[in-house]
Parts: structure tokens; sequence; C-alpha cells
DNA sequence: TGTACATCAGTGAACGCGCGTTCACTGATGTAC
DNA sequence: TGTACATCAGTGAACGCGCGTTCACTGATGTAC
């Protein structure tokens, strides 16, 4: 196994040029690799080829490096909005992008999944954490108004309780079925059928007809 | 801090009296302080105020530890039967029993939880585990066999697919909203609440009428 | 009831190891003149 | 274009520490006779 990483074709000199970006790095392989507590700051250094002091210009300690992957887990808003892309050419397809979008996050980057919701960082204690993290949400919220305009105004359900009902389920069947690493559980189908009939039940009990 | 646990009045002699099981307590105690990754063997070991060496009388390793403790953890079938309660008085309202029970698991058994679905324990590698965990499914399996008989045989779906929806919708409110860490989410409501209105609404899309 | 012995749970000392963190340093880069 | 200097990213050696694991041991308990 080759411990230092592949990288553009190797010789740096004495500075990295850019270590900070590289230690993000090693912390995506390494989480993916053994977990998101599966690895240390000196592991970090290691795989990006350079001393254990190094990485102490960069941040304070290791949890300030998973919370800056945390943050940057967080390019799921920008997967949700493309996914949704303006509820065309329906809301129902719409809605079933931005489904797919989900499971297919927590599958293709279980290390920022991790980061984000099984790695301890506590959103509470970091604003900017919790402003980005709160992006994210804002998406599935502004898909849930666009689906609840289209029902009569008599007897709408609150947005966000639509919204928070959408992320539950997605969020369940992305943490239980469609995680990447050994834990996942088996499912006779695939993910996102399961999650396809399910947003369907869902949207015939809100009274929404295709 | 006290690190020698409470215990029962305190002098015990060269030998531990049910060291194996105090191992288990004390991995619920530090699991539940800083996470299921948070503890060492060691720890344990210093929590049950024993030798480092000691634990090894009982288990291999770490992992078979935190194996034994995710095992245990199933004792979330019994919670779920109970609640269930033979669908007593009514499906529905058994199936909300149901729901706040899971909640209520995760949120008072914070380690068992961890242990079950955050701690990477493989349950594809241990027989027992996987067996000890199917058994908690069927008891939901088994809820979702009841509700389903109740429709006209015409159009009903599998009991399996409501049984897995049911999960998720479950497990993902759990997971975001009822954890005990400082990974839980804000909710504007309570988790029971958010999951009961969830619930009708599924049940409704099913073409349940209450 | 007493004695001898087997069993086995827990001891405590020891080991090698890798971690987190610090420190004075060094070498590369950019900038002022 | 060249030189002097400030800046700062990365070095490498060092430290104390706690971990996992082993080992020959010891003391408590149970059992056979």
């Amino acid at each position: 196994m080759s411990w230092k990483h592949g990288g553009r074709g190797g010789s740096r000199g004495y500075h990295h040029g850019d270590l900070r970006e590289d230690l993000v790095r090693a912390a995506l392989e390494l989480i993916k690799e053994k977990g998101p507590a599966g690895f240390t700051f000196a592991d970090a250094a290691r795989w990006a080829g350079v001393s254990p002091a190094a990485p102490y210009r960069h941040f304070r300690d290791r949890d300030e490096l998973m919370a800056d992957v945390a943050k940057r887990g967080f390019l799921l808003s920008e997967r949700l909005r493309e996914a949704w892309g303006e509820a065309k050419p329906t809301p129902a397809e719409a809605f079933k992008r931005l489904g797919s979008a989900y499971l297919n996050f927590a599958r293709t980057e279980p290390s920022y999944y991790a980061a984000m919701f099984e790695s301890g960082v506590a959103i509470g204690n970091d604003p900017e954490l919790r402003e980005i993290a709160d992006r994210s949400f804002q998406q599935l919220r502004a898909a849930a108004e666009v689906l609840v305009a289209k029902m009569p105004a008599k007897g709408r359900p609150p947005a966000l309780m639509v919204a928070l009902h959408i992320w539950s389920m997605t969020h369940g069947i992305a943490s239980l079925f469609a995680r990447a690493d050994a834990a996942r559980r088996p499912l006779p189908m695939s993910a996102e059928d399961l999650l396809e009939a399910q947003t369907l039940i869902y949207f015939k009990g809100l009274g929404l007809e295709p």
C-alpha cells in the first residue's frame, strides 16, 4: 500500500502548496476507509506526506478539521438545488430527483455524510456550520412550498412540516439502506424504489393526485 | 469527579463478582458521555475499578465488547412488542405507541442506539447479531401485516414494504430529532407529533381511513 | 466437619507504540527599494 | 535587474502520556473425599 497519496506528479519542495486542502482530502479518504472516528491528526499529516507538526498551521486540532469537512459536506445543498431543477417538468418528478440526489450523496460521499451526521460534530456550537446546514434544509423547504402551493388553499398543510417529513423519510432510508459502509442494512429492493413508493403514498395522503 | 462508579456499597475482594456485566455497564455509561468512539478498553476497566488486564477474561477486544452492547441493545424488540400490545385497542393507536417507543428508545438509551446504528459494528459479520437485529424488524413487520390485513384484498400493498416505510420514517426522525447528543437537530415541535402526523398522512395515502 | 486440590478471575508490572503537542529552526516566496 | 529583508509554511527532534496486550502470579471459591 502506498502511503503518500497520488497527487499531481509528486516532487514538491519545502512548501507543500496547498496543505489545507490536502488535509481535508486526507480526512475524506481516511473516513471512507475507517469511519469518522478511525483516523488521527497524525494520520492525516502522514497521508498528506507532511510532518506531524504541519497541520497545526491550518487547524487548531482534529475537531476543527472535522468541522471543516462537515461544512464542505453541505455542498449537498448544491446537489439538491440542481436535482430540484426549479420543479421542472413537474414537482413530482423534481421530488423524485431530489430524493435520489440525497441517497446518492449518502452513497458516493460517505465521508461527508458521516462527518455531517455521525461524527459527533455539534452543529449548535458553530454558527457558520449551523448556517450552512440550514441552507440545505431551506432547499427542501422551498420544494415543499411549491408542492403545498398546488393544493387548494383550504386544508393546506404547513410547508415546514412537509419539508420535515420529506427529510425524515429520505434520511431514514439513506442512513439504513443507502450508506456505503458495513453498517448498511440489507434491502430486497433499491433504496430509490423504496423511497419513491413512500413519497407517492405520502403525497397521496396529503391529497395530491398526480 | 469520582472515577470508580457508584456500585452497591463498595468493598469487593479479589474477585469482582460480575465483571462482564459491569464492563457492559461501563461501556453504556462511557458511550453516553463521549459517543461510541469516545472510550477505550482501558477506560472501561478503569470505570469498573479493575486492572487493565481484567477485561481480557471476558472479551477478546473492544470490538467484541461493543458488539455485545449492540446485541443487548436489541432489547428494543421487547420495547416494541410491549408498545404494540397486540394492536389494541386499534392498530392506529398501537402504531402510535410503537413510534413513540422507538423515539423514546433513541432518547433514553442513547448508548444502545449508537452502538446499534452508529458504532460501525457490522451486522453482516456476526450471525448472532444479525438474528437479534432481525427480531426487532420482525416486530415491525408483524404490525404491518395486521394493518394491511384490514385493507380490501384488492390493491393491498406488501406488508414488507409498509414495514420498511414505517421503519424509515421513524428511524429518520429518531436520528435527526430525537437523539440525545449534541448532533440533535432543532425542531419546532415534538418528535412524537412530527411522527404521528407523518404516519397519519402515510396511512391515509395507503387508503386507510381511521 | 475438615483438608487437599483444581479452577479461574483478577493482579500488577512490563513492553513497545503511536499520538498530540511544543519548539527553535530552516528554506521558499514575495516585496521594497 | 539585483539585493536585503520580512513573512510564514513546513521541519524534525523531543516530551510525556495512555493505550493495547502479555505474562507469571495470587488469592478466592467450589468440590471431592
